[in-house]
DNA sequence: AGCCCATCCTGTCCGC
DNA sequence: TGCGGACAGGATGGGC
C-alpha cells in the first residue's frame, strides 16, 4: 500500500502521539506474524515496560526505537495499516498485533488484509545493520551527483524499475514512480543510463517535488490507505497519470494515457509527452 | 546484469 | 445472481 509519502505521514502521527510513552504490552495475534518472527531475535513480551524513544521512517520501513537499544521494524507492504484506536473499539479479523501503553487509552493496532506485512523484533544494532545493507539513499536527501552516478551504475535497467529498486533508492513505489516520470517527461522504458545529464536533472527535480508535495497532502488514498488516525490522504486528487488509462493526457490534451506492464507492474504514461 | 514469472494473501471488480 | 479470472500501493527468489 504505502510508499514514502504515506509512511512518512503515518510516522509523523505516531511519533507525536507515542514518543515517550511506556509499553504495557505487545501481543501478536496471528500465527503468520509469529512465523515471520524468523526475522526477529527478540520476543514481543520483552517490550513491556520500555519507553518509546522515537518512531521514524527509512524508505518504506517504520522504525520504532525503545529503551535499552531495543527496536521494531514494521513493513506495511500492500495493505498494512497502523491505527491508533480506542481500546474499546472492536478488534476485527485483519488485526494481527496490538501494542498497549501505560497512561493512555489508545492502543496501536497493526491491520493487514493480505498479510504481506511484517514486524521484526530486533536490537537496534541489528536494525541499523539491516537498513544499511538493504536500502539505498533517501530520495529527499540524495544529491544530484550521487543520483546521476547511480543511474550510470545500473545503466541497462529500465528507468521505471530503477526508481522502484529499493537498493538503488529507497521509498518510491508504483504510483509515485509513474507520477515522477510523467512530471519529468521521461518514458518509463528508457534505460537508466541513456538519460542525458539534463534529463537526469529533470528526473531528480521531479522526484523531489512529487514526493514533497505528496507528503504535504498526506499521501494518496487509492484503495484502503489511511494514516494512524484513520484519515485519508489527498494527493490522489493531484495524480497526473496513475490510474488514468485511456483518458486524455493532462499535459498535451492530445494523446490518451497508455497502460503497460513494466517489470510486472502496471505502468501509466503518455506516449507523446514521455520520450 | 536484468528480465520474467511465481509466490506470499484477501478482497474487489469486470465480463459472461 | 453466480462464477472465474484478473488485478491490487511490495518484495523475494529462481531460472534464463
Amino acid at each position: 500500500m504505502p510508499e514514502l509519502p504515506e509512511v512518512e505521514t503515518i510516522v509523523r502521527g505516531l511519533d507525536s502521539e507515542l514518543r515517550g510513552k511506556k509499553v504495557k504490552s505487545l501481543v501478536f495475534l496471528s500465527t503468520h506474524l509469529k512465523k515471520k518472527r524468523a526475522y526477529s531475535t527478540l520476543d514481543p513480551a520483552a517490550y513491556r515496560g520500555l519507553k518509546i524513544e522515537r518512531i521514524r521512517r527509512r524508505g518504506k520501513l517504520i522504525i520504532m526505537s525503545f529503551q535499552w537499544q531495543k527496536g521494531l521494524i514494521i513493513h506495511l507492504k500492500m495493505t498494512g495499516q497502523l491505527l491508533l484506536t480506542g481500546s474499546e473499539q472492536p478488534v476485527d479479523k485483519h488485526t494481527h498485533a496490538v501494542m498497549r501503553f501505560f497512561g493512555i487509552k489508545k492502543e496501536l493496532r497493526f491491520r493487514d488484509i493480505r498479510k504481506f506485512g511484517l514486524i521484526s523484533c530486533l536490537p537496534m544494532n541489528k536494525i541499523e545493520e539491516k537498513i544499511l545493507s538493504s536500502l539505498g539513499p533517501e530520495p529527499l536527501e540524495i544529491e544530484l551527483t550521487e543520483f546521476y552516478r547511480r543511474l550510470k551504475a545500473h545503466s541497462k535497467k529500465r528507468v521505471k524499475s530503477w526508481l522502484l529498486d529499493q537498493k538503488i533508492i529507497a521509498g518510491i513505489g508504483n504510483i509515485y514512480s509513474d507520477e515522477i516520470l510523467f512530471q519529468a517527461g521521461i518514458n518509463p522504458e528508457r534505460p537508466a543510463g541513456s538519460l542525458s545529464l539534463e534529463e537526469s536533472q529533470k528526473l531528480f527535480v521531479a522526484m523531489k517535488s512529487v514526493l514533497r508535495k505528496a507528503i504535504k497532502f498526506k499521501g494518496s488514498s487509492i484503495s484502503d490507505y489511511v494514516d494512524s488516525s484513520g484519515q485519508s490522504g489527498k494527493y490522489q486528487k493531484l495524480h497526473q497519470v496513475y490510474g488514468r488509462e485511456n483518458q486524455l493526457c493532462k499535459r498535451c490534451q492530445q494523446e490518451k494515457i497508455k497502460r503497460k506492464k513494466i517489470g510486472g507492474r502496471s505502468s501509466f504514461y503518455c506516449p507523446s509527452c514521455q520520450t
